[in-house]
Order: C-alpha cells, then sequence, then structure tokens
DNA sequence: TTAATTTGTTAGCTACACCTAACTTTTATG
DNA sequence: CATAAAAGTTAGGTGTAGCTAACAAATTAA
C-alpha cells in the first residue's frame, strides 16, 4: 500500500540520501547514506532492515542499496516535496539558500499532498501571471523591508503591467 | 537562554496546549493538556517535569501548571508560528480548514524565524497590494483547477484593477 | 463526613533513533 | 596472495515519547 505514514521522518531521510545516491552514483552504500545524514555508519544498518521489511529497498547484508519500484515512488515524492519547498523559500520568500536548504528538510516530512500541489501551481502562478511575477516580489522584499507604499506608487506600477502586456 | 531547540517538537506541542489552557481557563490542568493532544495522561507527567526542569513552566505536584515569562514568551511565539501558516494555507493556498490545521501543527516545529516573518509579510502584501488581492487569488485558484489563462485576460484584469485603484 | 469519582503520579514496558566500540567482510595495495 | 584499509554489521547503551495498569491525592456528591 505505500500509506504515506508507515515512514518516519528519519525513513524518509534515508528514502532521499539513496534516491540522490541512486541517481548520481547508480547505487547507494551505507557508508555514504551515513555521510549524507550525518550520522553514524552503524545506525544506518537498522533503517535499512526496516526499509527492506517495508519493501522499499533492496538490501542484502554487505552489498550495495537500491530502490524498488515502490521505494522510488516515494522517494520521488519526498524529494519533490523538498524541491517545491525550497522553490517556495527561494524565489518567493527570498530566503538565503542555507536557511531555505534546512527549513525544506524539516518541512517535507510535515506538509500534506494537497498543500504541496497548490504550492507548485501557486509558485507557476505567480511568475505566470502578469499581475505578479519577478518585479511584484522584489516589491514584496522592499514592503517587507519596511516600506509602506503610497497610493500613487500603485497607479503607476499598475500602468507599467498594463503597458508590458499591451506590447506583448 | 531559551534558545529553540532545546524543545523537542513534543515539548512545543505541550506549551503550547497550557497557552491555550491559559487563556482560556486561566490555569492549565494534565488532564485537559492529555485531551488536547490526545495522549494518556500518565504520559503528560514526565513532559511537565522536563519543562519545569528547564524553566519553561511552573509546576508542583497534583497543582495546576502555568507558564514562566520565558515559557510565555516561546509558547506565543509556537502559536505565531502556528497561526501564520495556517493562515497562509487557508487564505493563500485555500486549503481546507482540517487539513491546514493539521499541517499547521506539524509545520509549526520545522520552518525557521526568518521564514515565518517572511510569510507574515507575504500575506499581508497580498491582501494590500491592488495588483494582488481577494480576486487575484481567486483567479489562482482558477488557473490551478487547470485554466491556463490568455492574454487577453491579461489585459482585461489588470485594466480592471487599474480602474478600482484610479477610484479609491 | 464519608464514599465515589475524577485527576494526577508512578512504575514498568515498547518502540524509535541515534551513539560507541568491537568485530566481520570486502576491497584495494604492496 | 597476503595483509592493511575501508566499509558494514552487531551488541549494548542513551534519551525521548509514548503506552498501560496500579495506586494516591483531590474533588464532588450523597
Amino acid at each position: 500500500m505505500s500509506t504515506r505514514d508507515d515512514l518516519s521522518d528519519s525513513l524518509e531521510n534515508y528514502l532521499e540520501a539513496i534516491l540522490e545516491l541512486e541517481e548520481t552514483q547508480k547505487v547507494a552504500r551505507a557508508k555514504e547514506i551515513a555521510d549524507r545524514l550525518k550520522i553514524q555508519r552503524g545506525s544506518v544498518t537498522g533503517g535499512l532492515k526496516t526499509l527492506s521489511e517495508k519493501g522499499y529497498i533492496n538490501y542484502q547484508p554487505y552489498s550495495y542499496i537500491t530502490l524498488t519500484a515502490k521505494g522510488k515512488r516515494i522517494a520521488r515524492d519526498i524529494a519533490h516535496r523538498h524541491a517545491v519547498i525550497k522553490e517556495f523559500l527561494l524565489k518567493v520568500l527570498q530566503i538565503d539558500p542555507l536557511t531555505a536548504e534546512t527549513s525544506a528538510c524539516r518541512m517535507e516530512h510535515a506538509i500534506d499532498p494537497k498543500s504541496i500541489e497548490r504550492l507548485v501551481c501557486f509558485i507557476e502562478y505567480i511568475f505566470t501571471c502578469p499581475r505578479a511575477g519577478e518585479e511584484w516580489i522584489q516589491s514584496f522584499l522592499s514592503y517587507c523591508a519596511g516600506g509602506n507604499r503610497k497610493q500613487a506608487d500603485c497607479k503607476k506600477c499598475i500602468d507599467s503591467i498594463r503597458n508590458e502586456v499591451a506590447q506583448s
């Protein structure tokens, strides 16, 4: 069945790491998983057994590790959640890359599927709709920085996008 | 010092529950905390001891529980994170209330302070800037639903806000 | 004011997720 | 090919966060 919550945050992290390793090195090895997750080699073994029992990975002691079809599906979903949240933090909220990465790493386990789907759409919408877009985000940043904007600015701002749209 | 991570997600939940109870009933009792967090009475005692040792709550066996100044400060921060994330999910992404509540409950422990600050600002910006606002969100929803909009619609859309701004 | 109910605590248990240290298997090298 | 190094596993330990069941204190009602 592979419902979302027969996996702890920790096991989700293992799957995510294994996917990345598969993609870059064809195959995952326990030591690399340990390195990526910043835990000890000995800690990994147990997690691998659990993932194997649950049918997410192909695992034989002393051998390399690969994802099963089910494991790959879930791992991609997790990686997707990570990427979407990070993109939102980076491109919309304009959070610095390090913080965005750290928060995405934690939030990816907490967000529900519908919200991720909407977030994808929302990011796309922002950078598609002429009323939003890059300079709208820039304007958001200066709003953040304290500058409450005047009504007059809004008129000019709207005229400027009106012209842009008219030209295209 | 009360840095953010001498508290586990679980202890943060206790603090949040205690704050709510203080606000509605003046005082928190172990049973109500258990009920709110959907755990057993016996499980609460340990958490209360830890919070007390760390200086977040005033706790004496068999008596009611209150937040210390430090505890209240942290609890309010957690509640704030919760509220902001929920508001974003509800008002911006238009997620249903139940899902928004559940996700906010989990995400509140994962997000960093800067992102929360930015998110507050972003929500405010959306409902302040004439280029965004309520109907822009509505338009986002139909974009989500699959309707890719035409260039012509964008022109009309921009003209309509232009007139609105001109009138006000 | 005594008895019943509710609330709170304790003790002992499980499961998870990590740790270290010792050991085994695999691999790479001289 | 023998052996040193690297990688993987095992065993035993820690801390957290729950659980249940038995008991104790406090509150409520008869």
